[in-house]
DNA sequence: TTGAGTTACGAAAACGATTTCGGACGTGAA
DNA sequence: TTCACGTCCGAAATCGTTTTCGTAACTCAA
């Protein structure tokens, strides 16, 4: 415990103007030079730039950003409906692989957070106060008027498993993903396959298309109390239900749940009747966690490419951001792959 | 798929000059009544301040940055040796803790990243680079030279779980939780306990005086084979060490492991020797993440407040920018509470 | 009336970078 | 020699804000 001395070294900034002197030039052959403009001769190029890797000059951001209106700075929006926050298993993999690629291309990530109480601002003026060259906008309720207004604004939006009219959105491939999950359990010869989905959005909708067709496919009609919901990641919901669709007079011998969270807590139910899993009942996740890797059984379930997801959103906005009038906005799917584990036994 | 048009609103940034127009003031005036200085009537300060909500101005950022050398942006320092990254189960909950404190007080979070490629700075490059005007460290190797040059730098630093010289750390009460969990074994009745300790950091340190205080204080030696190390997170080396030691002549009664995650693997190894938790072999986790009590049985594990320690952080780092002189360098330790699962039993 | 002391405001410099425009100089052709 | 042209560089404005300093107007006591 000892009181701030103030004695260490500070680290200086080095400026232009700092190497325009040593190097006996001004300040804008000395910008010109680094910024690799045509009308600086070779030799000059070369001494400015080889004295300011000498002097360890990096460019002020503040400065540069007051001139040219680019931070090289990409927000990130995100607030959760779950209240798990940064901790949502599925979207701090996605912030992952944003972290990931931005860093790669000389971004650098700036959380555009709820307003705080003292300032209170939209997110978009937030955005436009922060100069934030783009956005990538995850997880939010995108009903909200502050979303509306921050989309349909001039600035780069990218958005994460929603799409909106004249925004560019990167999405996982739930049709598809779930239409692979299902056939798989038809495939062990389930024919009574329950579907817990989770509450009503874009991606709900698009998992219960994708359950359906390939229930279709077989031409099997599921009975509606074969359909219920929960909310996403709450195995205590999970659980549940579990025992009220167990309670049925004619039980299902595969359970789908609506993520890998739900799926364990469905386990437990299961167990505490007394049943076991695979052998009496079948369940399946979603998402792809890694924890789903590590309970006993391994969960089968249908790995979403969460990284990639991140890593392609960066990618889309520094398009738009660094092409604006090029980049398209469309909606880019990304691919999951069928983790097959040991959670669904064969039906003979 | 539409090509961008560019017909959308501009969110015209509103500045001082137009609020001075509008009142028929100078920008002076303006920028003196909007931060609440002395010498500006209490008339005009109304007039203006109305005028500026009106219009929905907002401080550039980068232009204040520039001139001030403040940038209201807190720098978040993270490598993971695990390679989980911001999926890591304990720093995303630090993370978010992070969040939620900055935020509140005004701040903003910025990544300060593992270097890119193109241009290559250090960690404390970076931050200057960015004028953020503090940082908080986390996960990193603290050996590090980059690290080390950062902390001594005169940047205020706020390191999690680390300490370091003349340095602000917040840290988890290693040695008193591990201290209380194993005192919690031992009053089952467990006598036979084994200790598998992560790879040596200071939190490992803390926590193994914190084991060997307990089973002292109740005159047990452990033997060595009852020690063990495997890395954090890795519930398979975790599934092969418990086979280990459940293969030995005199078999443990408990395992205590790293953290929750290698804890469920070696329930796996338990289950799968043909063994039940706890009735044969009991279990106990670290960290009290969330998948600690979904599990079935759920962890007895020593839950580290990690949202807590997050907003501890974000105080402290906040407490040295704004109060420089008076603020103090000391090791803040953020207990912890003892959340009793299911996964221990009694012996008789 | 005079002088000192407030009060309320504005002019201007500064922060560090980018960019426009103009000028000095050298080269080659007529 | 002269003129047109290209090459290389610098002066100065600019971005939006903060801050110092100067000053006009007003108050009040002597």
């Amino acid at each position: 415990m000892s009181i701030e001395t103030d004695t260490r070294e500070v680290k200086a900034m080095t400026s232009l103007k700092d190497i325009a002197q040593v190097c006996g030039v001004s300040v804008a052959t000395v910008s010109k030079a680094l910024n690799n403009h045509s009308d600086v001769s070779e030799a000059r190029r070369e001494q400015i730039k080889s004295k300011a890797r000498e002097l360890g000059y990096f460019p002020n951001q503040a400065a540069r950003a007051l001139k040219t209106r680019s931070t090289m700075d990409i927000g990130v929006l995100f607030a959760d409906a779950h209240n798990s926050g940064l901790t949502h298993p599925y979207f701090s993999q996605v912030l992952e692989g944003l972290k990931i690629r931005t860093e790669e291309r000389g971004y650098d990530l700036t959380f555009i957070g709820i307003k705080s109480k003292r300032n209170k601002m939209t997110f978009l003026e937030h955005c436009v106060y922060r100069n934030v060259d783009g956005v990538v906008v995850a997880c939010v309720d995108f009903n909200q008027p502050e979303v509306l207004e921050l989309v349909r604004s001039r600035l780069p939006v990218v958005t994460i498993d929603h799409v909106m009219d004249d925004c560019a959105t990167i999405s996982s491939n739930n049709v598809e993903g779930m239409t692979r999950l299902t056939q798989y359990v038809l495939s062990k010869g389930h024919r009574k396959v329950a579907y817990i989905h989770g509450r009503p959005s874009s991606t709900t909708n698009e998992r219960m298309v994708g359950f359906f067709r390939a229930m279709e496919e077989k031409g099997i009609d599921p009975p509606e109390a074969y359909i219920r919901e929960i909310p996403y990641l709450d195995d205590e919901a999970a659980y549940d239900m579990t025992l009220e669709l167990l309670a049925l007079e004619d039980r299902p011998t595969c359970i789908m749940y609506p993520d890998d969270y739900c799926c364990i807590g469905g386990i437990n139910a299961i167990r505490d009747m007394g049943l076991s899993v695979p052998e009496d009942v079948s369940v399946t996740g979603y998402d792809g966690v890694p924890i789903a890797r590590v309970v006993s059984p391994k969960i089968t379930t249908y790995q979403q490419n969460m990284l990639e997801i991140g890593q392609t959103a960066a990618d889309k906005v520094i398009e738009l951001i660094e092409r604006p009038r090029t980049a398209i906005k469309n909606n880019t799917v990304i691919g999951g792959t069928l983790f097959e584990g040991g959670s669904v036994g064969t039906i003979k």
